[in-house]
DNA sequence: AAATTTATTGATGCATTCATTAATCCATAA
DNA sequence: TTATGGATTAATGAATGCATCAATAAATTT
């Protein structure tokens, strides 16, 4: 059991979440600024900030530092297609492999979405999307599947946030995202993988619509 | 451009190296002595291995230390799904997306190849074996493919570096890869995608077998 | 005045030191 | 003989200090 945090795990929580509510494209991420605001020393927050150099949400210039980069709609298009094809094919493998503490999970989430769209919680809805995708990856009972498919989700999901905070977007909590989960794991239960893994891709489709249908091209 | 090598740049290439050389799964990797042996301190020892630990190569224990894991063959299967649908995706891609350079560069390595072998330089080939892959996901034009790729393929590869060390082959270095590699070139050129994307399968199925088509099971 | 050189500043890169903790060994008692 | 408990050891975890380098500002030269 891995029961207590880290320093480093701790670091680098912290600055996904500083990432993804803070920083913004082309802004510098300075150690002793992360070290004093997170209360620890420059040490851990240089393991944590190589760790996301390699997990590609960072990038680095030697003696210069950590930053966000900049990002296009190719690169939006890019990080989105290898999602898709991670995921949708994690869908396929879970229509034969998901045990039935998989759909529990995937309905748990389903319901806790559906709680958070009635008391319009865009925080909390954006928190039971997520938990929904790695639950729906998870059913796939691959973790080699598993790891590759949540690093490149979470650099999705960063583009998702900046352009969120971009245009001020506290969307309408679309209960169409439910609906679409909600026939997601329809088809799962079916153990239909072909119309699983087409309707994940879809979904992942209308999400890089949700980025890219934008006007756009904020950076270089 | 990021022209001299780091301190935390030669330990990570170092210890993979070690590991594919010197390590097997279950050895724990001691900072202290890969500090003496690399001449360097801990710190950049500590931050490389923590990158490999989230590339997935190592496994952590809190107070322990980092340990290469121990692998089965449901294991190699599973790694080696992702890098089929990684890399199949890739040539598909390819196959409309690569450019002169790119077909230059594949070609320029199967005659380093088809020079390995005449050599019977072993070392080489493999060398020039993992070159080919990489020329191949990168002729796919998606950086984000290729990190994705980069990864599962690492830890692919050193499946095949323990077993090749555990029953101690010096394969024939059959120039049935190098036919294999030809046959995926000429697909690319020839802009077919399904072909080629079926080839580059085939071609990962071939390496899975190569890995777990062995009396194995020689860990828990 | 413009350009080039130099000094200052502030950041990372890395080594060192101290703290913490898990494993081992050994002595002692049941 | 076996179990238990404390001391020892050796490893990681984390903080600090110094070196290095890049960027900026200032000063000097052309």
């Amino acid at each position: 059991m891995t029961c207590r945090e880290n320093a480093e795990q701790k670091a680098y929580r912290l600055i996904i979440h500083d990432i993804k509510t803070k920083y913004q494209p082309g802004d510098f991420l300075l150690e002793r600024d992360l070290a004093e605001r997170f209360g620890v020393s420059r040490t851990p927050i240089t393991i944590a900030l190589n760790r996301l150099v390699a997990d590609g949400v960072l990038q680095k210039l030697p003696k210069k530092g950590c930053f966000i980069p900049n990002l296009n709609s190719e690169d939006a298009r890019d990080a989105f297609s290898v999602r898709i094809l991670l995921e949708s094919d994690a869908a396929r493998r879970a229509a034969s492999e998901a045990l039935p503490a998989d759909f529990s999970r995937l309905e748990e989430v389903l319901a806790a979405t559906e709680q958070a769209i009635d008391s319009d919680d865009f925080m909390g809805f954006t928190f039971c999307d997520e938990n929904f995708h790695h639950a729906l990856v998870m059913a796939a009972h691959n973790s080699y599947l598993y790891d590759a498919w949540a690093r490149i989700y979470l650099r999705c999901n960063l583009y998702t946030r900046f352009f969120d905070r971009m245009y001020t977007r506290k969307t309408p909590l679309k209960s169409g995202t439910l609906a679409e989960h909600a026939a997601i794991c329809e088809a799962l239960r079916a153990r239909d993988a072909a119309l699983g893994s087409e309707r994940v891709a879809a979904h992942c489709r209308d999400a890089l619509t949700y980025v890219t249908g934008l006007p756009q091209e904020a950076s270089a």
